[in-house]
DNA sequence: ATGGTGGTTTTACCA
């Protein structure tokens, strides 16, 4: 089972890329985030039309996360209770017994906004959520748009990054208090060429350059985690015309 | 040097 998640930033641009993508690494799985598009004008035809299933839940301008699959999403939830928040951030379905929870989790704007104190709060209500999840469901997987560069290692300049969004030390925590829930971050449970990132600013040709960031995450349950025999992030579609500022990562369970 | 690029029912804002 091949799962995948990509930050499409605007899904009604990027549509052709996704099913391209798609076509060529035959995901079971595709978690997109940064749709930016009401569930009313969701391009969910064409997408069946291509052969596929999807689930949604957005929003006008901003936000927005759908799961695209080949088998039919069951157990939808948009809104957990452990999480109330009128930004569609959040999506979670089962697929084949394997519970996926899609996030698009806060930027956070600046260290010490409002914005990153918002997005501490959402960390720590999705990790209740997911701590819930993780009783009814062993075979979890936790995959999105962190918006959280887990180690210096996943920065192309960690002392030019150091304290800033992303990259600060109460985010960082955030995170591992989400992963001690009993989740591993699949992409280092492999060896993995260096300078490995998933987002890189459309700014100062900084793909061109590598000064990109890893905070596309798959995470995965321990159970399942050791069921995990691939994990990997596929650069191609930044290099495309007219990108994502993201490019898709994916992992892969026997 | 506080810039720059891209998306959005835009002309300000978010990333």
């Amino acid at each position: 089972m091949k799962i995948a998640s990509w930050n499409v930033n605007s899904l009604k641009v990027r549509l052709p890329q996704v099913l391209q993508w798609m076509a060529t690494e035959q995901p079971d799985v595709l978690a997109l985030q940064e749709t930016k598009v009401t569930d009313d004008n969701f391009p969910a035809g064409e997408i069946r039309a291509a052969g596929y299933q999807v689930c949604y839940s957005g929003q006008k301008t901003y936000n927005g996360v759908a799961i695209v699959s080949r088998t039919k999403p069951e157990e939808v939830v948009t809104d957990p209770t452990q999480v109330p928040d009128e930004q569609r951030r959040i999506l979670a379905a089962t697929f084949n017994g394997v519970r996926v929870i899609d996030l698009y989790v806060p930027n956070g704007k600046a260290v010490g906004t409002e914005s990153y104190d918002y997005k501490l709060d959402w960390l720590s209500r999705i990790t209740a959520y997911i701590r819930a999840q993780l009783v009814d469901y062993p075979d979890l997987v936790v995959l999105g748009d962190f918006n959280i560069a887990p180690e210096d290692r996943d920065v192309h300049d960690p002392d030019a990054w150091r304290g800033k969004i992303l990259c600060s030390r109460k985010e960082r925590k955030a995170l591992h208090s989400m992963l001690a829930t009993g989740l591993q971050d699949t992409f280092r449970l492999f060896e993995q060429p260096e300078k490995s990132y998933s987002w890189w600013d459309y700014r100062m040709g900084a793909f061109r350059r590598n000064m990109g960031l890893r905070i596309d995450l798959v995470l995965a349950s321990n159970s399942l985690s050791q069921r995990c025999r691939a994990s990997s992030i596929d650069k191609t579609p930044r290099g495309w015309e007219r990108p994502s500022d993201h490019t898709p990562v994916f992992a892969e369970f026997d």
